[in-house]
Formats: C-alpha cells, structure tokens, sequence
DNA sequence: TATCAGAATTTGATCGTTCAAGACCCAGGA
DNA sequence: TCCTGGGTCTTGAACGATCAAATTCTGATA
C-alpha cells in the first residue's frame, strides 16, 4: 500500500494539488463540481492531511499541551483527571491533540514551554493550578504565545482569559443548603489564607451565613483536617454544620465528630471518588464543561478571532447531595 | 529574534548543515575538534532540532500515544491517572512524549489508529485495558505498528511484548498477611467470572487461602459490595477477614460489616485516594515502573533492537498495610 | 465578435531536516 | 609520481504540504 500524499488525490481526481488542499483548507473557491470529485478521490484513497509537512509550512501543530501533575493527595488527584480526559475529549472535536509534559515546580515548566515551542512547535497551552505571583502567564504573555488558564490569575489583572469555577458560590450553595436544613450555627473548615482558591471558599461562606466565627484553618488532609474540627466542635457555641474546603478535610471532620459523639452535617469540595464513595455531600466542579470552554477560548485566540480583551469564564459549581448533609 | 536552523547553526560554526546534523545524530562521524566547534554553537544560539521537519524525511515523530479513559467508577480512575504521570516522565527521558486520545469502545479506538498514524505519523501506542479478544492488538499487530499494552494478552499466547502486574500475588500477599494476623476463616469478595484481572485476583486468594467455599462474587461499587458482603458475613461459617478484589468492594465490605455489628478485616485492591482517606490496607500496583518499563520496551521496538521474542515483564504488588486489616 | 473582470485552477518556490552521493584531504603502498 | 582508501565534510534532492503569483476559464457586456 503505497503513502497517499496530497499528489495522489491530485492525479486521481484530475486537477492539482493545490486544488486538493484548496478543497481541505478553503473549500468556498474551488467550484462545487470539483470539489465534490475531489472529495470523492479522498475518500476512495483514504487520504489524511500529514500533519508534519502542514507544520512546516504553517508553523502551527495543531497541538496543545497540559501538564499532568502528580496526583499529590490523592482524594484530590483525580479532578485534574476528568478535566484531562474532557480536555482531550473537546480539543479532538476542535481538530486538536492534547499533549502530555510534567515539570518539577515553575522554573522547569517555563524551561518545558521553551523546548515544546521549539522542538514541536506546540500552539497553545493549558495552564492548571495557577496561583499568585504566577511566572507561567508572564513568561507566555511576553512571547505571545496563545495559552488559557483553568484557574484565575489570582492577584493580577485580567491580562489573558481564563475559566475557573467559582468557588464561593460552591461553598455559598453549600451554606444555604445547610440553613435551609434547619442549621443556624454553621462552621467552615479551611486552608490558611493566602491560597485565592481557599479564599473564595471561605468567602462563599461567610457571605451566606453572615458570621465569621466559626471558622477554623488547617493544612489540607484528613489528618490535619480531624484535628482542626476536633477544636471547632469543642467550643461552647459548636456549629451543627460544617463546610469544608476539600473533601479530605471533610473526611477529617466526619471522622471528629464521630470520635466526639457528635451529630453533625458535613459538605465537602470537589465531589472526588472519596465523597461518592462515603457518601458525603461535596460541591462538585462542571470539570467536562470547564474543559470545554477552555478548549473554545484557545480556538478563538488561534483562529485569530478573539476579542481584543481577554475573555473570562467563571462557572457555577452544583452541590451534590448526598447523605451526610 | 529570528527563527534559530540548523543552517544558521552551520553558518555560526563554519560548517555545512549536514555536519551539525551528523553532530546531532552520529557524533561518532564528526572530527572531535569539529563536533565541540558545532555544539558551542547550538549552545550559543539555543538551537532545537525542529520535530516537524525531522519528521517529514525520517517519517518519525517521537510521539507515543495513550488512550484516557473516563474516570468509570471514580474510584478506580486515579490508577491510570498515576500511571499517565509516569509514562509522560519516563517518555520523556527517553525523547519522547505522549499524546492522548480518548474513544467509545474497540472500533473507535482503532479508527483512531488509523487517523493517528496517518495523520501525525505516530511512533508508537501504549494500551490499558486490555480484555478477551482484544482486537485492538491484532489491528496494531498486523500493520507492523510498534505496541506495548499494560495488561497482559488474556485467552491469548503472547505475541506481542506486554508489562503487567501480577494481581495474583497482590490478594495471595494481601492473604498471607490476615493469615499471620491469626485470621483462619478469609473470604473473598470479588467479580463475576470472566475477566481475566478479576480471576487472577481470585486466584491468588484460593492459592494462599487453600479454601474456595467463602467466595462472593458482585459487580463492581461500593452497594453492590456491601450487599454481596452481608451475604457471606451472614453464612453459618463466616468469614473473619475478606480480601477484596477493589477498593469499591472493600468499602463496601467494611459496611456491612458495621451494619451487622460485625468485626471482619478488610483489604482492598489498587491503593486509591479512597483507601488512603479512610485508613482501609490495600494491595499497592507500581505504577510508575510499570510505566517505566512500557517506555522501555517501547524503546527497544522502536530502535530496532527488540529481540525476536516478545518480551514480558510480571511486576510484584505490594501490601499497604493501614487500620482495616 | 471582441473585450474584460472575476472566478477557478495551476505553477513554482519554500518550510527545516536528512539521505545519498560526491568531493576533498592526507597517509601509505606500488 | 601516481593511485588507493579511509576519514571528514559538502552538495543537491527529497519528504508533503501551503503560499504567492501566474495562468486559464467563464460569462457578461459593448
């Protein structure tokens, strides 16, 4: 089976090859007629586009990348997972592929950017877990070089687009759920201030319940987690209800109210295996939707079509309820 | 900044572009006075090989690809996610990367194949998940296209190289351990007849167990588990212990144990997030040597230097020993 | 019928690399 | 002196697509 290249369609159905790629790339001025032996002769051959010889031309891959990280927690791991899989899912309905790197902290992921761009000729990148100060962005920004975050620039203006899931109104959601359960004392358990993420969290709450009390802080993990809501509930005002920052910390305090002898509801963040597994209520992030719009503000920057502002996208997370609030 | 070839290179090093490619590619053949002039010069000017234009005349692209499988039951989804995490590390140090793709079933993963290959001339494929009858291999098989699966051939003879975990040890160490525990009754909770995983993992249990009788068998979750759990629990001769073919039915083991008021140790299988979460002794796969060696053997396929015989790597589990058992 | 604009199609060059073949240099043997 | 041959380096062509410019076709108008 010989390699069918653009020549051959050519031959086959009679006109040249710029005809052919006429057909693939600006079928609007080729003539119907042609067009349609055209694509016929595609079609008995088989013939794909190589991507390769397109690059050289076009200078474009039609490739995106992602970086996969370590699934550090592990109860927080596979939220990267799903946005990957509807990340590749929507790039493949835009044309594109999604490509793999992992890099050990900021420097070595700029240092990965620089080699992708050079060696692959990469057109756009996804950003993940972006935080304050961020190098990535500045560093993409100056060479022009089209990229969305999944995540707000968190302490910086809107200098690109982005599309995040809007935290407070996850933990907001949550705190009304409770309240209109009848709890009137509800806490939050979260992560010291500093993380944007962690932040809104504690935002959304504290604007649904209006008191800003009943909060405790505590790094994320099951562990950590117990410990903090073992104070929390010891106090002489104790909160009935408890909105957690992760899923781990609300596993913490499942498990201190257990040990405590205590009844009280618990919400987690993230809807991870764990909560469906445990039954614990969780916010859950439309991770397959904020995958696809990311893939729909990277077609717009590379289509060259996007407005000359930034664009941001900042969706509704959904609670999830289940038996533990 | 202009575009950096590797004419510009030559130019820089006052010699002709084939040499700095042969400095590239068979050092061994450049003067060594030559070959540091030219590598002072790549350095200098940041030169990268352009993937593209390499690909065009050798018709490689140092892309492997990998399918990303939706998260099925949650639970188990983080195991190809580390395993993702390891291939794209292990791909990389060996010039590599990895792109994903995602598909319905068999037929459409093997149009994508078709459209992989063509299209962007891809290197090499790793599979997961492989099943009876796969068709997938002899596809892959029967086009010369280089593969590895992750997964042994199962019904199959081993025709082509393959890494797998050896799920039988896993539930015989996992068996072997709750019989040192001074347990005598152990049971088994698993899945219906049929896959080759599911069996393997049985098989390891009756192995070390030496008895077959308190064995269940149920789909795969959490409520199916703990219903298929009740069951055995409930029998004149119940088990004191169960060794559970996932994380899933392990949870849901450790139910039904608490709802019977029961004291039964419990292991599960895979060490997900969930069995870190809730201190639940888990059997362990290494999956980033399992990905490791994939890469390896890949690497021998594509170099030409793979021997005439598949080659077959069979990698030891290990026990993660936490609170339930 | 001749002319002309616009549509449709073709031609030649080019992207950056590697392959294949040829050129050059120098030491050693006839 | 001339030839041989291995080591080193250079030259032109090719991979398969698209760009830019040139050419041919078509149909309407004078």
């Amino acid at each position: 089976m010989q390699k069918v290249t653009i020549a051959t369609v050519a031959r086959r159905a009679g006109v040249s090859r710029q005809t052919v790629s006429n057909v693939i790339n600006t079928p609007d001025v080729v003539r119907e007629e042609t067009r349609e032996r055209v694509r016929e002769a595609i079609e008995e051959l088989g013939y794909r586009v190589n991507q390769a010889a397109r690059q050289m031309r076009t200078g474009r891959s039609r490739l995106i990348a992602v970086r996969i990280e370590p699934a550090r927690d592990g109860i927080n791991g596979s939220v990267l997972d799903r946005f990957l899989h509807g990340l590749t899912d929507a790039a493949g309905l835009a044309g594109y592929r999604v490509m793999l790197y992992t890099a050990g902290g900021d420097a070595d992921e700029i240092a990965t950017y620089d080699e992708l761009l050079n060696a692959y000729d990469l057109d756009a990148f996804v950003l993940t877990s972006t935080h304050h100060g961020d190098p990535r962005t500045s560093w993409l920004a100056a060479r022009d070089v089209p990229f969305v975050t999944f995540g707000r620039p968190w302490g910086a203006p809107d200098t690109h687009s982005w599309v995040d899931v809007d935290n407070a109104a996850g933990t907001a959601a949550a705190t009304s759920h409770l309240l209109s359960a009848g709890h009137r004392r509800i806490g939050f358990l979260g992560w010291p201030a500093g993380s944007g993420v962690g932040d809104a969290r504690r935002e959304g709450w504290h604007r649904a319940a209006g008191l800003s009390a009943l909060s405790a802080t505590s790094s994320d993990g099951v562990e950590p987690g117990a410990a903090a809501a073992k104070s929390l509930l010891s106090r002489p005002e104790a909160p009935t209800a408890l909105v957690c920052a992760s899923d781990s910390l609300a596993l913490g305090a499942l498990q201190a109210a257990r040990e405590l002898g205590r009844d009280c509801a618990v919400v987690g963040f993230d809807d991870t295996a764990v909560a469906q597994a445990i039954g614990l209520t969780s916010v859950s992030q439309p991770l397959a939707e904020a995958a696809a719009r990311c893939m729909g503000l990277l077609t717009e920057l590379l289509d060259g079509r996007a407005p000359s502002l930034p664009t941001t996208v900042l969706l509704p997370p959904s609670l999830v309820v289940r038996q533990t609030a």
